[in-house]
DNA sequence: CTTTGTACGATTGTATACAATGATGCAATT
DNA sequence: AATTGCATCATTGTATACAATCGTACAAAG
């Protein structure tokens, strides 16, 4: 994730890189590639039908976005994610998720706020039937319309790097009902707390709610998911 | 910023790639390139003696850097930074450099707290005498040794970044003598939270140091430094 | 005078050719 | 048997050639 938008928009669809850049990095964080994994140039040139070097391009954005890393003259390899890193970027979110939810209050608009309640509505329906599925779909894009809604360009694109990197660990960690439901009601209260203009309340209720993210993440099994690879 | 550490080592001093991507970093935040200056590929490499290939890999990791902006057929811009920019990155900063300093209190090596004592120390006597060359240089490392002692890779990258980021703007806002001497005076009360192994108050310290600091850099001329141009 | 169309040039996008580097296997030597 | 040296090959690093695109200048039409 590089640093921060410091990362511009980047990702053209169009150009060739662009998409040979979002086709590898989809297929990093849906884990088709997997840690440690060397991604030649010629074989996924190939596999795309383009030469080498809008592979090559995008392989130099893939690093410094953290997902690959390249060796000189060597090759380019899949980055893991260590236990000490997810914990970095939940402590860390948790801090800038307070920060964006006080800006929230500031700037957040009708219509993102009418989202986020209907986010919730909707949540609670699926949270209470298990729909795994869903409940992760609707809670993604919860967290975007947050981060949307704070008016920073910087801090936007900062959350939405460190959210989609964990993209990559929540998968191999169990959801649960109750999670579900206890996390959603904590979107609400966020959500509440916006709307009454409170950026008090909507940073403390942020920065927990990602800390209880992460402790609900540990205890259904973060190492285990490592130590069985 | 790409996201970060979610970024990496990235740029290896030795192929032309890493050459000429530090050369055209420095260029930029040291300013012989100004904003919304056009970079042409050709005119770079010649210059650095280079072909295109190069330049171009550099260029697409700069735009990841947020230092240029690629229009798709058209060429690579130096992306400005707004006001807004700035304040965002103060605050955010704010908040992590808060949370490195709690970690710093647990991991910090003695070495580290020594160069930071030291560097103190010198610093006064700098301060003192109005040597704001020397200041900028040790006020620089003094938040790269915190930086390293905070243990993580991750939140260590984003702070470089950050702080490296605002370097182009705090080289147009002056320094004052009095504001040097109070800055250093928060590194000496931050660095004995940590040598106390204080979390908390290193926390809350080192976040006012930075709030600190954006308050001055506001007081002595961010606005005209912008406007005049 | 304004507008539109076109041709040209400059620049980037992509593909390919060649150079340099690093890994591997095997044979020769000890 | 272990080690060293070399040859080979796969892969990346760099340069260059060609294609596509965009901007501009200028001329023709209104």
């Amino acid at each position: 994730m590089g640093s921060y938008d410091l990362k511009q928009e980047v990702t053209d669809k169009y150009s060739l890189r662009g998409r040979v850049f979002n086709k590898i990095r989809e297929d990093i964080l849906s884990g088709k590639y997997k840690e440690n994994d060397e991604l030649k140039e010629i074989a996924i040139g190939e596999e795309l039908g383009v030469s080498r070097t809008p592979v090559r391009e995008a392989f130099r954005q893939l690093e410094l976005e953290g997902l690959i890393q390249i060796v000189p003259n060597k090759g380019a390899y899949v980055t893991g994610i260590t236990i000490e890193d997810v914990k970095d970027i939940y402590m860390i979110r948790s801090k800038l998720e307070g920060l964006c939810a006080a800006w929230a209050c500031e700037h957040i608009t009708d219509e993102q706020l009418e989202e986020m309640e209907e986010n919730i509505y909707l949540a609670k329906f699926h949270a209470e039937r298990g729909h795994f599925e869903q409940m992760a779909e609707l809670d993604s894009r919860f967290h975007e319309i947050l981060y949307e809604s704070c008016n920073s360009k910087m801090l936007e694109h900062l959350l939405k790097d460190f959210h989609q990197y964990v993209q990559r660990v929540r998968k191999k960690t169990l959801s649960t009902t109750e999670r579900g439901i206890a996390s959603n009601h904590e979107h609400q209260m966020i959500m509440e707390a916006i709307k009454a203009k409170n950026p008090e309340d909507a940073e403390r209720l942020a920065t927990v709610h990602i800390n209880n993210a992460y402790k609900n993440m540990v205890k259904n099994g973060l190492k285990e998911a490592y130590s069985n690879e």
